[in-house]
DNA sequence: CGTTGAGTTGACTCCTATCAAGAAATGTGG
DNA sequence: CCACATTTCTTGATAGGAGTCAACTCAACG
């Protein structure tokens, strides 16, 4: 008992962001022996290059993957050949978790530059869970996150206009980043506007315009994928009329 | 040990059935004794009025429900005090899960008609999930559908036409009644045209033309909150460019 | 039997998709 | 390292689908 008491935050920060599971492990105290447990479960893979495949639409779900650099998008493939972009997975975040029920992958993933990933064979997790009551806590927080991030997708794709559409996609971006330690209000888009036409329900050429438009408003400065962004605030008043996205974008400092 | 044998499915789905949680352990071999502490902690709430919260937005997170028997939507409210419906929940259907990573529910959910529920207190559940190793695979089970649900519902908000978009509405319907034991092609629905149209992201009037359309075309007839459908492979035709939804819909018999 | 809310239908407008062409970046092979 | 091909992005013109506004019908209810 005496050797298995919690570890500090600061350990623990280091050990999960080498593992790439901060998203798993950061915000409880897992103890230091469960740490090692899980850690010892984790595949490291090589990096992958862009466009390469993590899985695809059909496979048998056997893993989650957690992202460590890089960026992933995940997709699914109209019978008419073009792909309709579901996700972008930043690092420390998760993909995978929806194929569990089906026991299959719902969607594609592939990377959108070179990209690491950390895999967890998820029978492999769902028996340490069990001995670990806070993994398990750790992994429900986990999907419920997903769920409620569906969701506020979900209202804005239902029935906001363009604008608001890619002004809550920015800000989405934007916090994400800056909990990852990364410039809140400059950064490289690593999709195409192809792909995040695709992501928010819009043409490409609709985003081509919304990114000179928000210029011209000096709200943003664009460079092809570079994107900085100049006054936070004025895409905040974009989405006042948005519901639940608004708590969720907003950084809290 | 020994009275702690699995049970047969048989018993297993009367018992479940009467709890209303057939959701969580009708496809597994929950042993009788589980079953029996499962069954301890579900509150069995007297049924909600048409119109009654069975919990409002900002609530603090406690238990998970279980629709028993009636219908359930789920919204958030705008700024400008209008609501957007993010989900229809019938019989068997669970709600809540979305709230558990925030500890606040995100959205409200309230009764479209008088409506039976299980209310689980979710401490208890987690508590009782770890000593039980089924319950935890059901429990991560039940989550990854509720996210690959959520994302079908992305690619349909994100890409289709409005009559896409209720031909999909009708058939999960269609399914969903029928994997309950009732009619799959003549049903009631629970929910006026205005909250189709929020859940689908149209306007009511478009739900309103678009069920005269269907029904000029053959493919329903409608009355009111009456609906049959005539011809399901109209219905699924009209999703024909849709990706993920058609395996999901198609009723597999 | 009047009131109220839900549903239907029509006319009009506007947002965004589509089509099309050109510009800019990226990649490739000699 | 340059020329060519390819992809990505931008910008313009046009058209169509769905939203909005408005009037009317119908059923439910006290």
């Amino acid at each position: 008992m005496a050797q298995n008491k919690v570890v500090s935050i600061e350990k623990l920060k280091i050990a999960c962001k080498t593992c790439g599971l901060s998203t798993l492990c950061l915000p409880l105290g897992l103890e230091s022996g469960d740490i090692e447990k899980l850690d010892g479960i984790i595949e490291r893979n090589r990096p992958l290059r862009k466009g390469a495949h993590l899985f695809e639409m059909g496979d048998d779900f056997h893993n989650i993957y957690v992202v460590k650099t890089g960026t992933v998008k995940t997709y699914t493939q109209n019978p008419d050949g073009t792909e309709q972009v579901v996700g972008f997975h930043l690092p420390g975040e998760v993909m995978g978790l929806g194929g569990l029920e089906q026991k299959r992958y719902g969607c594609s993933a592939k990377a959108l530059q070179t990209t690491a990933v950390c895999e967890v064979p998820f029978k492999q997790l769902e028996d340490l869970t069990t001995s670990i009551p806070n993994l398990q806590h750790q992994m429900f927080r986990l999907m419920s996150k997903e769920i409620s991030r569906d969701t506020s997708l979900m209202v804005l794709l239902g029935k906001s206009t363009a604008e608001e559409r890619l002004a809550a996609f920015l800000l989405s971006l934007s916090s994400r980043f800056y909990h990852r330690g990364f410039s809140s209000t400059d950064f490289n888009l690593s999709m195409s506007r192809q792909e995040i036409g695709s992501y928010l329900g819009l043409a490409l050429e609709t985003v081509s315009r919304l990114f000179t438009h928000f210029q011209e408003e000096k709200i943003l400065l664009v460079n092809r994928k570079h994107v900085e962004i100049l006054n936070m605030d004025g895409l905040y008043d974009l989405l006042s009329n948005q519901s639940s996205c608004l708590e969720k974008l907003r950084i809290q400092s």
